[in-house]
This record gives structure tokens, sequence and C-alpha cells, in this order.
RNA sequence: GCGGUUGUGGCGAAGUGGUUAACGCACCAGAUUGUGGCUCUGGCAUUCGUGGGUUCGAUUCCCAUCAAUCGCCCCA
């Protein structure tokens, strides 16, 4: 038996590579412009950091955590996000007192998660997200927000939906988590056993859930919008202007819960609203999480960021037939013939590439014939023939594959000459 | 963790309880003696995910197992 792949990953070959280069290099574009400066952290954490940061309530705590022990007795796991690991970097490395305020971050790699993978969700899957630590103003929120669309958008995606919600300061979720819990209680038993657990542990979550959405109670439990206090509801509509002055739409959506334990006030996810997508439809999501950094241990900071999926949006730019040209084809492709000229070829092969030129020849010995049909698959722009009749004249040929014309070149000069005529 | 579907050459895909396992694409060679994209001819799976069972005989029937894929939970 061959050894394959393991459950949940993927090799990305070329052909398919390119286009994950491309949104990673627009991504590290766009965050140049935003003035968001790369962090790179380990890709294994102690557990420990997760299971505080995330929440140990959290299905990715609780049952998706590639946990192992190392040999020192270490509880060690593979991160399944970005936020933990950036904050524990921001507390352990003190970038709290960098002369830069707020310190905004972006990171680009892979994130590990143990569980059924299918349409859109991987055991390993690549992350790119960004935090911004240290301010509490809701205009960068709103740029949080516009980072990811405008990457989004730089793409080519246009069936977007951003949902936005917000879960408000500690005061106002006491206050909503009391009035859940009144609400729910007398009546749980009529909900499912995920609810039933649920409202002690996080009731918010029962809002969300899919099996009882149709139950009665759900659409007159107290909504966290009308719990708000006073400093929550003037944040969150200060955010809501800053979009809507940044033309970005959104949708505001009260049952909006995210998964991590650390949200606070902004929450939002920005989903794909294209056809024959999957199930999972949510390309990106974030919010804010004042508390963390002091959780972590750092000293009391705000926060927010998101995080989105390269495969996700790699799917999103799929399924609405997003067309990105790649593969623009090499510059020219040596043919060679007879065994001097093939030697030959070696040199003039590195002349053309020192010179800029992306170049190519054969290794298989194959026929002229077989040679320009490769040339041809290489997509080349030119041909250049080398034979030995050719050498001996201190001449080249040099053919055109798009019109078919060919002209005959001093070898000499060749280089130089091809250069000139890419002018 | 649970459920549906699938598993035949590099890829796509047909097929039958019984000799040599269609076809298409790709690839290679030749027609074309030093020139690609078109055409024609030929080549390319001791083998049907793996293991076991039924049978005189299984790729085809049964069981198990593994994998892929989609969905539930939940998320990126």
């Amino acid at each position: 038996m061959t050894i394959s792949i393991p459950r949940g990953t993927q090799d990305i070959l070329p052909g398919e590579v390119e286009l994950w280069q491309l949104i990673e290099q627009k991504a590290r574009e766009l965050c140049e412009k935003y003035q968001y400066q790369e962090i790179r952290t380990p890709i294994f954490e102690h557990t420990e950091l997760f299971s505080r940061g995330v929440g140990d309530t959290t299905d990715i705590v609780q049952k998706e955590m590639y946990t192992f022990e190392d040999r020192g007795g270490r509880s060690l796991t593979l991160r399944p996000e970005g936020t933990a690991s950036t904050v524990r970097a921001f507390v352990e490395k003190k970038l709290f007192g960098s002369a830069n305020q707020p310190v905004k971050l972006y990171y680009m790699g892979p994130m590990f998660r143990y569980e059924r993978p299918q349409s859109g969700r991987f055991r390993q899957f690549v992350q790119f997200g960004i935090e911004a630590l240290g301010s509490n103003d809701p205009a960068i929120d709103a740029e949080v927000i516009s980072l990811a669309m405008n990457l989004y958008k730089e793409m080519g995606l246009k069936k977007l939906k951003l949902v936005i919600n917000s879960l408000g300061d500690k005061e106002s979720r006491i206050a909503h988590r009391e009035a859940l819990v009144q609400h729910f209680k007398p009546r749980i038993h009529e909900f499912c056993s995920d609810c039933q657990n649920r409202l002690e542990k996080n009731p918010l979550r029962i809002l969300d859930c899919k099996q009882d959405r149709e139950h009665e109670l759900m659409s007159t439990a107290p909504s966290i919008l009308d719990y708000l206090n006073d400093d929550s509801k003037a944040y969150f509509e200060k955010v809501q202007k800053y979009l809507t002055q940044l033309d970005i739409p959104f949708e505001v959506d009260a049952n909006l819960v995210r998964g991590l334990d650390y949200y606070n006030h902004t929450a939002f996810e920005i989903m794909s609203d294209a056809e024959g997508f999957g199930a999972i439809t949510t390309l990106a999501g974030g919010g804010r999480y004042n508390g963390l950094v002091e959780e972590i241990g750092g000293p009391e900071t705000p926060g927010i960021g998101f995080a989105l999926s390269i495969e996700r949006f790699i799917a999103a730019l799929k399924a609405e037939g997003v067309n990105i040209e790649m593969n623009q084809g090499i510059d020219c492709y040596l043919v060679t013939l007879g065994e001097e000229a093939k030697d030959y070829s070696v040199g003039l092969l590195q002349q053309l590439r020192l010179a800029g030129i992306s170049a190519e020849r054969d290794y298989l010995n194959r026929k002229i014939k077989a040679q320009f049909k490769a040339a041809d698959r290489l997509k080349a722009k030119f041909v250049a023939i080398l034979g030995d009749e050719e050498l001996k004249n201190n001449k080249i040929n040099l053919k055109n594959m798009e019109t078919g014309d060919q002209v005959e070149l001093d070898l000499d000069s060749f280089v130089s000459t091809f250069l000139e005529m890419q002018q």
C-alpha cells in the first residue's frame, strides 16, 4: 500500500498554488496599505493557552484540538486559531509598550482542528487574520471589517454579505444572559439535548441552534440589542455609522453568536451568497475581544480582529466563477538538435535566465517535433532553434509561436537581441 | 461522534457471475527527411481500494475494513 495524505489535509499542486500565491500577495499588500505588520508565531503552543484564551466551553477546545504530549511531558496543541497566539506574543514580548499604538498585526498560516472534513472544512487549513490591539475606537472596528471586505473585492468577489452584531460589554452580557436563562428555563425540556446543556454553560448559543429554530420561544427570546447599556449601544451605533460611511452594506443579526468565548461588543461574519457554495458559507469571522489580553496575563488592552480561510476564499472564487488568468507562459523554449548544440544550450539557457528571460529546454532527449510540442504546452512565446548547422555558422533561429514567423539571428548577440525585441 | 453516496489505467467514465476488462482525454511513437496547435495509424490496466467469505469460477454477490465525498453538530 502506498502512503496516503492524512485525513482532512491537502496537497496544493502547481496549477493551484499560483492562486494561493496571488491571494497571499494581495493580503500582504493590503496589510501594508492599512499598516498591519506580520507576526509569525509557533504552530503549536501550550494547551493551556487555548483552553484559557479560546474558552473551554467552546467546541474547539472541547473536541477539536490536536493535543499531544512532548517528550518532556508537556501538553502541547497545534494552534486551532491565531488570536490566542498573537495575544500571547503581544503579552510575552511586551508589545503593549511599543512606540506605535495601537499594535496592528497580521498573520497567515496553517491552523488545525480535529474534525470530520467536508466542503469548506479541513483538519489543516490556512488562515489569514489581523489583530488590532490597544484601541477602543469604533473606527478601528470598521477598519478591520473593511480590510477583509476589500481583500475579497480586490480578488473579484461580489456576492458577499456582511452580518454584524453587538454582544455588548460585560455588564450588558450578564444582564442579557440572565434574561435568556429566565426565558428558556421553564420550558427547556422542549429543546434538544444540546440546548439543555447550553442553558447553563452558554445560553446565548441556544439562539444559534439549527434544530430548535422553529420553537416559539426563539422568536420571543430577549435580544441582546435590548440589553445593551448606553455605552455599548453608542459604540455599536458608531461602528454602523462608519461602515455606512465606508459604503459597506451590512445586516444586523441579533442572533449572530461567534464560537469563541472571548468576543464582546462588535461581532461579525462575512458570508458568501454565491450559488452552489457548500452548506458552510462563512468566509470570515471576527470581533472585539476586550479582556482577552488580561486573561492571557497582560495589561488591560482592548482588541479586535478577524480571520478568514484561504480555502473558503478560493471556494468562493470558484462558486462565483471569478476568472483569474494564471500561467502566463514562458518567454523562450530552446529547441536543440545534435549533440554539440545540446551541450552549447546549457550555457545559453543560463544566459537567457540571468538576463531575466524565463527559458526552458528539453531534458528527455526528445526529437524536434516533441520539443515543439513541449514548448507549446509551456505556452512559450518564442522558440529558439539551435542545431549543429546553426552552431557551425554562429547563427540561431527564433520562431514567434503566435505568428509562426521565423528569423535567423547571430548567435553571439542572441540574448541582447532577444531582450531588445521584448521592448 | 452519527448518517448518505462513492471507490475500475495519469484523469474522466462504461461494464458483466465465466475466455484477451469498452470508450474519451492526456501521454508516447510513426505518417512528416530539422519545426507546435489540425488529421490519420499504432502503443499505453496480468487488473477493477484492501482483506476475507459464497462459488467449479468474482471486478461483478455477501461481510469487514480503509479512503474519498456530502450532510448533522460546530466552525474559517
